[in-house]
DNA sequence: TAGATTGTTAATCGATTAACAATC
DNA sequence: TAGATTGTTAATCGATTAACAATC
């Protein structure tokens, strides 16, 4: 049996940070760089970029830095996004259709197979080349096609009866759009966007600066 | 000069979800909370929430715990939700519709007054009842509106560009739906969603789920 | 008064930063 | 070889948890 350190979220939560600058990187055609530099260009220190780095492996060389190119492809490893994974919407309104839109996902390695909602006037329509199903054919559907993750764009009210749905049908990752903490006992995992809490955060900060500025 | 005492980061992102958790006990018609059975709805210790409700105030009494009534007033007014922001979106895309869409933004203070895109045919629709205008009239829409805050949600490439424009017209809080980080000097917030880092962590950890299954 | 639970101080834990020997 | 920069250990900092005196 290996031994496996346990990774912490907090460095788990930069690992997107990371490779969405190494991307920046490739684009503006820098073949290698250090953590210093780096530590600059993200506002970070050097020191946690290394560290971070090592609880995966070491990718650098001494006296040189970091190859911009492997390590970009280490950290893409590191994150699947060499894999892919089949995900389904459901919740057809305004946030499901605004993700199903979305092209960078796929880019990403998640596939959108298929939108589930509970409104008639909904099924048969198309959004991005996506049929919209009915609810009642989500646990036939789950049966005869592989699906990673559910994105849930539900009405609030609805959000932990889907949850324990589309769970109950075996799907192991969930990401919802509802400001619900959804908690499953089974070993789902769960991303929580929370949007409402995050203009709250904003307005808050913003009242806050304010009131530093005026005294 | 009162002595101010710097609340983290850490704290300040709780408070929404301290704000939701009260709002359901207010609907479940619960009058008084020790900070002992919160716990055990919020899966946080005890301790940390009276820590963080002791950076404002001590809002409980000894032998009793907390009234629910009394601190859901209280944290709403710590974030503001009491006060009116005034929002425009830029970037009238499936994104930017949903966002105008959300009535809970209202509820909690949040009103979107207008909406703004460069593309002619979108100009003079109308997305749940504002108005989208183009970008050419988003200058002197702000000198005769009080905005405080832009939700942006345009193509990455142009984020930079837009976020540095609506801060020179003088809005001090950006609500940032693109992959880039925003650096912006003077005194703007920023606020960032990052949908795809969200959606790579939970690959990452759905991935790493599996692994540990497997082995 | 006795019991309960806060507010707050002290202890612990974990994450970040600094330092430096290893090495390319 | 000399210079640069990593990988990694040690020090520091901040956040969380525990403990308990204050008090309702």
């Amino acid at each position: 049996m290996v031994e496996e350190k346990k990774i912490s979220m907090a460095v788990i939560r930069r690992l997107p940070r990371y490779f969405r600058y190494l991307s920046d990187l490739i684009k503006l055609d820098i073949k290698r760089i250090s953590s210093k530099e780096l530590s600059e260009r993200m506002h970070i220190t050097a020191s946690q970029i290394r560290q971070d780095l090592n609880c995966f492996g070491g990718f650098g060389q001494q006296g040189y830095g970091y190859n911009v190119e492997y390590l970009y492809d280490e950290i893409s490893k590191i994150l699947g996004t060499n894999k892919r994974f089949s995900c389904i919407i459901v919740g057809a309104g305004n946030m499901g259709n605004a993700l199903a839109n979305y092209e960078n996902f796929a880019r990403r390695g998640f596939d959108i197979i298929a939108i589930f909602d509970v409104k008639k006037e909904k099924v048969g329509t198309v959004i991005n080349n996506i049929k919209v199903m009915h609810m009642d054919i989500l646990p036939e559907f789950i049966k005869t096609h592989h699906v990673d993750i559910a994105m849930l764009t539900v009405p609030n009210n609805k959000i932990n009866e889907v949850a324990t749905q589309v769970t109950e049908l075996g799907i192991k990752g969930i990401w919802n759009f509802s400001p619900t903490d959804l908690r499953l006992d089974n070993g789902t995992i769960v991303e929580n966007v929370h949007l409402s809490d995050s203009l709250m955060v904003l307005g808050y900060r913003l009242k806050e600066s304010r009131e530093n500025h005026n005294h």
